[in-house]
DNA sequence: TAACGGTTAGACAACGTTGTCAACGCCCTG
DNA sequence: CAGGGCGTTGACAACGTTGTCTAACCGTTA
């Protein structure tokens, strides 16, 4: 309210300048305006100058809209990334590794949330794809991406994160999760348990089933049948998490030992030992870090993704796409990182062993 | 590598195809497949479906740029997010908020992160106004947001979100941030403190110093002025903070009561405390609201924000302009929320009433 | 049968930009 | 002094789409 006029009360909206403008008003050729806003050479200084000047005074921007029409090779400096939710904190580290990856070569990037919608998933690439970006980083979500993927976007780079895609061969960039379920299940099994249990994540979702598939290998190479472990699944929120976690420690044998396969099985599962007063009793490990994990009473124990390095990893394939690479697309696996930090390191009581 | 053929094998890389190319096929002129794909009425049924089954073939989808770039009002269904960092989670809310107002309209987001640097204020809005935007709803940084908003802008609907515009005259949607820091007052003196402390952010960031505002207002009205209490600004960071917790804690007279003005401080505060063991001892609000606050020892007490309705009614403002609302712009503030959890209701110890 | 109105259809220009190309002026060389 | 080469410059078409406008066709009415 610093100002006195409104905005939005001045008349005639004046139309935003064009290059017709500015070069009237500097006295040369559009070509030359543009030569100069896209610093190519061939202009001599004093035009130069005079051009800049006439940018200037109209606060001239040109339209990258129109350029990329006509310009050779299409591109908008633009991609499409789609993830599960901007809103979910492990999306929004990805979100940022890819932006700082891409600012430096001027391409902007337009986020937009599926909510695991298979129906979303397709309408949102096709929206980007009417706006013609120069490459697509997502999530995949329907069972196979190749009806989701226009056949005439064969050029178009496009990079699969946190899950591999379905009928289709492109980049994918993804955590170890079969690693990192049979790296929680050793570290439960070296504190001695040998009474654990398994929460999870929908089934129909490719990292959970991986996440579960490790854990139960590595818990069988060790003389533990996958038989003999109780396996809760379809857990999609904290609620249904922590509703399990109870019903597992009300049960005849409870576990000593839980694995999480995800950051809202791992909170419901908090909860529930919590409110047994069972934090310091039963181990727990939970896939994925979260903000205060080390905070809490005893510190959670987990195996962190990095999503960070996802991200990087996913910008850097679409730009060596874009610059040409015509390589076999591959699948680049991120390691996860067991971080020890109480919860996971409970000893297992005597009467158990 | 569910498929043998690399796409990146495929030679010619065949061109995208045009309007054109799908007339060609359904055997009609351009415009009228313009007419079918853009759902305008004067089409008979039998070329409609033609053109329809031409589109199916080929995979055709409009360039909306081309579209808009000669369409009426030049609109592109896009606008242009600035947040502080999409990393963010508060900033991840709003965002997911805006995009939920938006989609139903077609319309796409950019999104991108400030960093708090005004540079990249000013070089994010031009890259976003270059891509022809239709909207900006940004976190103003800079001084002053009017060398930052090109004056032949005038047309473009702006929404700032979190702080006040200053130089320019525009929409503003925040929270009751000096409501927010008497509110804290309030409810740390309702339980008997008389020995406060503040904790606050930088200085130069306006919804800190109105927190601090509000806070040290509160306190007053109470008999309590402001120079009896310690105050500890410019913390950046989580580690900033909790060394400043630390050294009020081990001051002449403690505090037996603190308020941090914004999430990190408060895990830098909440860390300090813990290290010291009086968590239980010193109360503590923090404004804003996080992940897990319930699940810490004890659970922390909160002014809380309202991003998804910060986020909402943004988008809302950019979409009322965008049909034509020329109302004076104005600043909207959405109200603040106190969430009790324990650590704000902790006694003073009796000797220190 | 002629005139008319309504519907359907496509030719054409234009949106703002850039690639192509021809033309201009200048300086240098023979 | 003619000719060649080089550095500048802008006219023009084209990118893929849609607004405008006119034409063709249909059925109806006088």
């Amino acid at each position: 309210m610093t100002t006195l006029s409104n905005r939005y009360e001045t008349e005639p909206a004046k139309q935003r300048p064009t290059m017709r403008d500015v070069a009237a008003l500097a006295g040369v050729g559009t070509k030359t305006v543009s030569r100069v806003v896209n610093d190519e050479p061939g202009v001599s200084e004093a035009k130069r100058t005079r051009v800049l000047r006439a940018v200037e005074q109209l606060n001239y921007q040109v339209d990258m809209a129109a350029g990329s029409l006509r310009r050779a090779g299409r591109r908008t400096l633009s991609i499409g990334l789609l993830l599960p939710s901007v809103a979910n904190p492990f999306s929004g580290e990805i979100h940022r590794a890819i932006e700082d990856a891409l600012a430096p070569r001027g391409i902007a990037v337009f986020a937009a949330s599926l909510d695991d919608d298979p129906e979303r998933e397709k309408a949102l690439v096709a929206a980007f794809i009417r706006r013609r970006v120069d490459g697509l980083v997502l999530t995949p979500i329907a069972k196979s991406q190749a009806h989701v993927i226009p056949q005439h976007s064969h050029d178009l780079p496009i990079v699969f994160i946190d899950r591999e895609p379905t009928g289709i061969d492109a980049d994918a960039i993804v955590s170890d999760n079969a690693i990192g379920g049979s790296r929680a299940a050793a570290h439960l099994l070296s504190h001695g348990h040998t009474r654990l249990a398994y929460l999870g994540d929908r089934t129909d979702i490719q990292t959970a089933r991986e996440r579960r598939r490790g854990f139960l290998e590595e818990l069988g190479r060790s003389g533990i049948p996958a038989s003999q472990v109780p396996t809760i699944e379809d857990l999609h929120d904290e609620e249904a998490a922590r509703r399990a976690a109870h019903e597992l420690l009300n049960s005849q044998e409870p576990p000593t030992a839980i694995f999480s396969s995800q950051n809202l099985v791992t909170f419901g599962a908090m909860r529930a030992l919590k409110e047994e007063g069972m934090s310091h009793k039963v181990a727990l490990v939970g896939f994925d870090d979260f903000a205060l994990a080390d905070m809490m009473e005893p510190g959670i124990t987990v195996i962190a993704q990095h999503p960070e390095r996802i991200g990087k990893l996913a910008a850097e394939r679409i730009l060596a796409r874009l610059d040409g690479d015509q390589s076999q697309p591959s699948t680049w696996v991120v390691p996860s990182e067991l971080i020890v930090r109480g919860s996971g390191e409970l000893l297992p009581p005597p009467q158990a062993i």
